[in-house]
RNA sequence: GUGGGUGUAGCUCAGCUGGUAGAGCACUGGGUUGUGGCCUCAGAUGCCGCGGGUUCGAGCCCCGUCACUCACCCCA
């Protein structure tokens, strides 16, 4: 073999997209109900949009972006997640002016330098939702109501909704000063790494496995237990609005999440059918974010579902989804193989799905084949129908057979068929 | 970046203590002259990941290398 696909790229054959298309199409009917947008932004964006947005010292900005020099040496990156880019397009484009409140999806591919394995690759794809300009606990309600909504519409209902509130930067940043202290004290019983995170990002030592830093943590302050009254107010809210739309979920106060733009409510939709990876969706609130980058003080909100994560749960269920030609010509003899092959033309020309052999071949041959493409008629064309005026159509499943004259031959399928 | 596993026909894999490659599925064509699925017969298909070494001889042993994969980290 010569040339492959770049590792972690992937090509998604023909017999992958009707699933694809499928899981988009129920999503994009989520999204219209809920009255969201769609927006499509570039791929390739500044470099500073993620280091600003995104924040520094998280992994993806450190060590997983694809960042290349344009010819003046300004550096742009492959977009490793949607929001900062849809934050960007709002405030450059002044949405807010038209109507604070945007709702905003988006469906594409991301990019991030990472090791690959089950359920993550360096090119995968998202669906994403951005809430802006609603700062109340409503609005999150909805929006993780929707992302449910989209799970339950494919039909897959074992996941579980995570919810936890990482409180207002000011309620945070007195927690993580709370969490240094408590650190400071089990200093020797953490990992190297975690030795590191506890001055950096506190926060993130709640996700080390290692068993060590899981006992050091035992007895930890608990941040739900330390937000402002502000923040905890909002976090019930959500609850409640959550339990009247009829939605289950586990409040994990271990859920941080890796973006530093995340502000209060934090949410991922999990499951444990995907090997090492638990989160199919995730996403969270980030009030901050907006004037971060220059843009009005707007709050905000989105998530992103894992659209290979998502395909890949539904393909454990095999769902067929066949996509069969309507009709089948089977033409016997030059003069018959010339006429089927305009009959195809036009037939299409109507909407009707046609296959048809190239070249020419025997009876058992081109049925063999209608059979194998599921054909669900079949229009048997010879030279000696030809000459009587008429064609015989077959239907494949009841295998029962009906002369049609060739007069009216065209009119006589299209009312057949549709 | 670090570890484990695997690389043999399009796919899933077998290949005994080294003797120059096999099965099932898929594919192509037959089994009545113009009727599919089942059955049956026949056929095509492999630089055995790549490079080097040991050997009379390597898919099998040794060294290296690459790729894929799973896991760590982190996330969708």
């Amino acid at each position: 073999m010569s040339i492959a696909t770049i590792k972690g790229f992937k090509d998604i054959l023909p017999h992958e997209t009707p699933i694809w298309q499928w899981i988009e199409k129920n999503a994009r009917d989520i999204f219209r109900v809920f009255g969201f947008k769609e927006i499509r932004t570039p791929l390739l964006e500044w470099t500073e949009l993620f280091t600003r947005g995104i924040g520094q010292e998280t992994d993806i900005v450190s060590k997983e972006m694809y960042t290349l020099a344009d010819s003046r040496g300004r550096n742009q990156t492959l977009r490793p997640e949607a929001t900062a880019s849809v934050v960007r397009a709002y405030i450059e484009h002044r949405l807010y002016l038209l109507n604070p409140v945007q709702k905003l999806f988006s469906i594409g591919p991301m990019f991030r330098h990472e090791r690959p394995q089950k359920g993550r690759f360096r090119q995968f794809h998202q669906i994403n939702a951005e809430l802006f300009g609603d700062p109340g606990p409503r609005s999150d309600a909805e929006l993780i109501n929707m992302a449910m909504h989209i799970f339950y519409r494919v039909g897959l209902t074992d996941v579980t909704l995570n919810i936890n509130s990482l409180g207002c930067t000011s309620c945070r940043s007195e927690f993580k000063n709370r969490l240094r202290g408590f650190l400071a004290d089990r200093r020797d019983m953490l990992c190297g790494e975690c030795q590191r995170r506890a001055e950096l990002n506190p926060l993130r030592v709640f996700d080390c496995k290692i068993d060590s830093c899981r006992s050091a943590m035992t007895g930890a302050p608990v941040m739900l237990d330390h937000i402002c009254d502000a923040c905890k107010n909002h976090f019930e809210a959500v609850k409640r609005h959550l339990d009247d739309l009829g939605i289950k979920y586990v409040v994990n106060t271990l859920l941080v999440r890796g973006l530093d733009y995340y502000s209060r409510t934090t949410f991922e939709i999990q499951t444990d059918r995907l090997g090492a990876q638990s989160a199919v969706a995730g996403g969270g609130r980030y009030d901050g974010l907006i004037s971060e980058l220059d843009g009005p003080p707007h709050s905000g909100m989105g998530f992103a579902i894992g659209f290979e994560r998502l395909v890949a749960l539904l393909e454990e269920e095999a769902r067929p989804l066949a996509d069969n030609p309507d009709l089948f010509i089977i033409a016997l003899g030059d003069e018959a193989f010339r006429k089927g092959f305009i009959w195809a033309d036009t037939l299409r020309k109507e909407g009707i799905s046609i296959e048809m052999e190239y070249e020419a071949k025997g009876l058992k041959a081109q049925m063999k084949r209608a059979d194998k493409l599921n054909a669900k008629r079949v229009l048997i064309a010879g030279d000696d129908e030809l000459a009587k005026g008429s064609v015989v159509l077959r239907n494949m499943e009841t295998k029962a057979q009906e002369e049609i004259s060739i007069t009216d031959l065209i009119q006589n399928l299209v009312k057949n068929i549709k």
